[in-house]
DNA sequence: ATGAGTTGAGAGAGCGCTCTCTGGAGTGTG
DNA sequence: CACACTCCAGAGAGCGCTCTCTCAACTCAT
């Protein structure tokens, strides 16, 4: 029973001054070694990092932070009203990404949940010196509230934000593309009937994914006017795709503006006694957890999240330390042929 | 061109200094203020409230950290074997709870994820003073590798810890006695196959939802040997049913330890021709997003995400702040009837 | 051998805050 | 009116670290 149950108390941090006594040098050359500065007799510096293997010594963040005026930190800002989106495999898996990066830096991450009803706290926060950069990974427009704060503080965008674009830092995919792409696959493929359920139109990956698949079905000669408003969740694909089929029972084809949406309109098909993909071909757009946990499984714009979300927060680690960083990224999508089609 | 392009100089932070200068008070006295101590004028109080605003004066984190040795920090720990769990609804739902309680404290949520091949770096940025205690979301064994810190810094696990749990602070439900009554559910109704697509025998989550399903089955003198091992992901739930398909083909019941594993279950089933809920029922675990996104939508037992999450939140803040705490926490569950039984 | 140039370690002044300690002003009692 | 007390604001000493400045000890050309 080796029990550490040490009572947590008696623990005596071990501080800079008792490496240098024990050392037996000054804790200016302690410094110098724990930031490996390359003027140090290496004999000297051997001594010293023994001296930090011995007592088990980690540097304060709180007093280097004091005296560097650098936290080693970057703030996640999520909104309440769309503290939701945690469910959200977009969001989350985004964040993987953020986190992931940030593990092989210096950086830390934290997270905080910003009421719209106390916004000062958000800001003071922000602006209280423990927070070097931040990162917004908005789904309602308005989550570009803090565009201002780009003044003050190194910020970086999931998503060409909807307004200040023109000065943010962002990293996204080529949305209009990307639909057009997906939308061909149906078109090319014998459809005539390609409705859309579109994402919200105050949102730029709503709305360029919207100009995709118009884009796509005009070139194709079809109509354009088959088109459903959702909000990016399986409820409102579900009723998106009812009022598709309200309107016109000849839809042969859909392609949702993510993958929750066509999970969603899975539903909706499925309930009316149509196929998938026989009746009613169906495309997505993110390749999450959803594509692969519906049945058929989903054909979808590969969206490589992870990697977005490393991007983001390279890019703000770049803006932070003053190094050169690309103001807009824009990362490469691909179509990931399931048996919806 | 506005150009923010300010090099980030110029904007002099306030100090407490500036304010005590400005109102015409020592810097303790605004130190009081800020920390609204008892003992101070209400007019002079009045008078540094005001300079305080005047100069959008916030106060220092690290300056304040370095003297109170404390953070006003906690850190959730994601080992990197699990960050795929961020596309979990369970976990991300539980880091909602948290940061939604978080929200309301003086305390900051960060989260790392720790890699195996260095664990000391994860176990010198907790040591390292800017950490006042640690959150624990788990999904394989390994993770509570953790629990030796708990002498040296509060900490709080979801679900009982496989490992020292003799010690440990953490926050559940009743699995097996919520397991119990969703396997009730088909059992009275008539089910007499009643299978179950259990979680990792690894994890306390998968060991109790397999006891609970045992107790039912047994109790209503059916078969407990229809037992498939799953990862708590669609696809092992899909390969899982498979395989309880190619054991027997009467099942006409199931019960998967999660809403995902069902998930991948229905793909199964429903691959095989058979519908569900008419040929086999279905109940589920968690009441997630995947519950509602599936077609039939799933009966599953619904478990209180975000609430274990604030609770998990508000017992390691008592914990830290000294306040008496539970060591467990029980929350209830419910089950959710929807249209698989 | 001498002066300039180089290298590497120590001294010490803070970073912005909290908190104990001190002392001046006001209150109450014998 | 002197004494003890209470109450509240200021002084000042750090918290653990970084970093500039200073200076001792060398090296090397003259």
């Amino acid at each position: 029973m080796t029990m550490t149950q040490d009572t947590g108390g008696p623990r005596p941090v071990p501080t800079l001054e008792m490496v240098a006594a024990l050392a037996g040098v000054s804790r200016a050359t302690v410094s110098r070694v724990v930031n490996d500065s390359p003027s140090v007799d290496p004999e000297l510096a051997q001594l010293v990092k023994k001296a930090i293997l011995a007592l088990d010594y980690t540097p304060n963040r709180a007093a280097r932070s004091l005296v560097k005026r650098r936290a080693n930190s970057v703030t996640l800002i999520v909104s309440e009203s769309t503290s939701k989106v945690f469910a959200d495999p977009f969001f989350s898996t985004v964040v993987q990404g953020i986190a992931l990066f940030l593990t092989d830096t210096e950086y830390t991450l934290n997270m905080i949940i910003s009421s719209e009803s106390k916004p000062e706290k958000t800001r003071s926060f922000l602006l209280g010196g423990s927070v070097d950069g931040v990162l917004v990974v908005s789904h309602h427009s308005g989550d570009h509230s803090w565009t201002h704060l780009s003044g003050s503080l190194p910020m970086v965008f999931a998503g060409r934000p909807l307004v200040g674009g023109g000065e943010a830092y962002y990293v996204e995919v080529d949305n209009e593309q990307a639909a057009y792409n997906a939308t061909r696959q149906l078109t090319t493929s014998g459809r005539t009937h390609v409705a859309t359920i579109a994402g919200p139109q105050d949102m730029p990956s709503g709305i360029d994914r919207l100009a995709g698949w118009r884009t796509a079905v005009r070139e194709a000669g079809l109509g354009e006017s088959l088109v459903e408003v959702g909000e990016f969740t399986v409820d409102s694909g579900t009723q998106a795709m009812q009022r598709l089929l309200d309107r016109d029972v000849t839809i042969d084809a859909v392609f949702a503006a993510n993958d929750q949406m066509a999970a969603g309109a899975y539903t909706a098909i499925q309930g009316r006694g149509l196929r998938i993909p026989e009746d009613i071909a169906v495309v997505g757009f993110d390749d999450d957890s959803f594509a692969t946990s519906v049945t058929p499984a989903l054909t979808t714009v590969h969206h490589p999240i992870v990697e977005l979300g490393k991007k983001m927060a390279e890019t703000l680690v770049n803006l932070i330390e003053g190094r050169p960083a690309h103001r807009v990224t824009c990362l490469p999508t691909s179509l990931v042929i399931r048996d919806s089609v």
